[in-house]
DNA sequence: ACCTATTTGTCCGTATGTATG
DNA sequence: CCATACATACGGACAAATAGG
């Protein structure tokens, strides 16, 4: 199975399961295109309740990782064309970095400290 | 109250919960500082499960409208500092589209391309 | 320093709705 | 139309954190 949670681990289950399925990714395990087991499924193979399942696949489709569609399940984002997410992610920052009052230069510097 | 849920309308009702929420901070009659009732209490009000309010809230904190405490409460985010909010919202941004291979001056552009 | 009550946080189980292949 | 799988909502239980005595 490509999940374990481990009891002993003080973090919340769906935070491990994020974060196992996040280095699934990152490490090419899981590419583009993959699906992952329902969530149903998942769940009973790992011992978990459904809902913890589908609140980590909400977190991973949230970070732009997974898409979740009825029927069709979640399917790894293909790593090329995220691109559209990303500039949505950069319209939503900056939209809240404007409400509070910064300029436009603080808003780079602020991305700048980041890097 | 606050917060009145509608029937009929065909939005979830954590949602219907934050968009009244975000209006009433908006047009200020939700004010830094204010504390917003406890969940289980406005759940009660308003008739819905005290789940539901706490996935309201949940999300007003994710758009760093709010600070949620156990025992402290749901306390509305003073407009001034939440500088470093911001901060942890650029670092998540950054760290994102590093996963997906941007470089630096990428993502500066991308963040340049809507300001 | 300790205890208690309050409030959020997580998890489970169940039911029902909604979209889609 | 049907089966599947995510989405929302309810209810209950317990854990974790913290404000206040």
């Amino acid at each position: 199975m490509l999940i374990r949670i481990d009891a002993g681990d003080t973090r919340p289950l769906y935070e491990q399961i994020v974060l196992q399925l996040r280095a699934a990714i990152a490490d090419g395990s899981l590419a583009g295109g993959d699906r992952l087991p329902p969530a149903k499924e998942l769940a009973e193979a790992i011992g978990v309740n459904a809902h913890t399942v589908l609140r980590a696949y909400g977190e991973l489709r949230d970070a732009g990782l997974i898409e979740l569609r009825p029927r069709r399940g979640a399917v790894v984002v293909s790593p090329a064309p995220p691109r559209q997410h990303l500039a949505e992610l950069a319209r939503r920052f900056t939209e809240q970095a404007r409400d509070h009052g910064l300029s436009a230069s603080e808003i780079i510097d602020l991305i700048a400290e980041q890097l």
